[in-house]
DNA sequence: TAGATTGTTAATCGATTAACAATC
DNA sequence: TAGATTGTTAATCGATTAACAATC
């Protein structure tokens, strides 16, 4: 579908666009134009028209963007459309979280289980799923394999487990353990999402300052 | 300190450059060169050279990095260093998971206290820190601001809590909300982690398939 | 219609990669 | 010493910004 080549930092900026078309809606904004948004956002009105025009012509001269309209566009782009499943592995505090709280319907996903290996959590109902022990997790995965599993238990079990899903047909980890998931599978994709590479990112600037552009001496 | 200009990137490089020397010195590996890591990475050697000169030079000809004394300069390089104070505001499952989970410390962070609104959390114990009111933040802050604080909370009262905390003296947000805080205040760093935006990338790259560089006809 | 704003092409800027002399 | 690998300069590549004709 997308016309050219599409960079992964546009792909890094669709989300985002997103969720800022979202809030103008809530706001009952109706159009907003490209100078307008990137105000918002603190971004280029060139950088949003030519992000946006590696997909489509989704504007109007004179007139700008029509949020709803847009809204659509962008989540059909990231796949929004595509109803797909999602198990959860680990139901510690973060598992939990994600479980009851994470809106996956929202971006099209259904939440259809979630394993853990602490006997005392087994059977116990989160939101829309029963926590189920991980030894039962073979089995569920040769009569339907979900289409991406939410990794959030701990670490040093991370590669066996994914090694597992990605040969029972999971074609999505989205990854919060702290170590990087690399797949050879290439129509595997994979998110990882370090919490402490963020955390350190912040101590930098908080050590060196924020003035990412200014001339320091 | 830097020489040069650091760009955003390379600071974003930074942490994961952390973690694979860690795992490498985990492994008993002494010395590692850039070529070498740059394969276990999946980056250039090139690359790493290059960020790793904005700082200084770590290397040695003909035989590469020491891995114990790449990892003290960059964790110096980010910060890590300086002891700093944290606390978290909100202590749901989430909340729970960091406070209880992150290895604070070990990025030289020190957990000072955690709020939540719920009478039920008050005073509970979790790893280093009991749970407090919210109503007691205000004089807390007044007596000892933290270095930064980790926004767990739900989203809609973010932007008011961070101006509370910015007017106290924080210098740093964590936020884990949903929704991006921008802060005028020049002094004060704000790390926004949504999730949603990671499990969009996910999607997009699911839907359009991986091949980020291929000629995709 | 006149004004506003798009999509796109061209210009600029910055980041990555390649190359290589220096040297452990 | 010969081989390996750095730090750095130069070349390439790609991404962002600017400009503008097209047009609602």
């Amino acid at each position: 579908m997308p016309k050219n080549k599409v960079s992964h930092n546009v792909v890094l900026r669709l989300p985002r666009y997103l969720r800022y078309l979202e809030e103008l809606r809530v706001r009952n904004v109706v159009r907003i134009s490209s100078g307008e948004l990137g105000q918002l956002m603190g971004i280029t009105a060139s950088q949003i028209r030519q992000d946006l025009s590696c997909f489509g012509g989704f504007g109007q001269q004179g007139y700008g963007y029509n949020v709803d309209m847009l809204i659509k566009e962008v989540s059909d782009i990231l796949g929004i459309r595509h109803e797909r499943t999602a198990i959860v592995i680990g139901a510690g505090n973060l598992g939990r979280a994600i479980i009851g709280k994470f809106p996956f319907q929202q971006y099209g996903f259904r939440l259809t289980g979630a394993y853990d290996l602490a006997e005392n959590l087994i059977g116990e109902q989160i939101g829309p799923v029963a926590i189920r022990h991980m030894n039962q997790l073979a089995t569920d995965l040769q009569s339907a394999p979900p289409d991406i599993a939410v990794l959030t238990m701990s670490s040093n079990s991370a590669d066996a487990i994914a090694e597992q899903l990605i040969a029972a047909g999971v074609r999505g980890l989205w990854n919060f353990t702290n170590v990087d998931l690399t797949v050879s599978n290439p129509n595997v994709v994979v998110e990882n999402l370090p919490f402490s590479d963020s955390l350190l990112t912040l101590n930098y600037y908080m050590t060196h300052g924020t003035n990412r552009d200014s001339t320091d001496k």
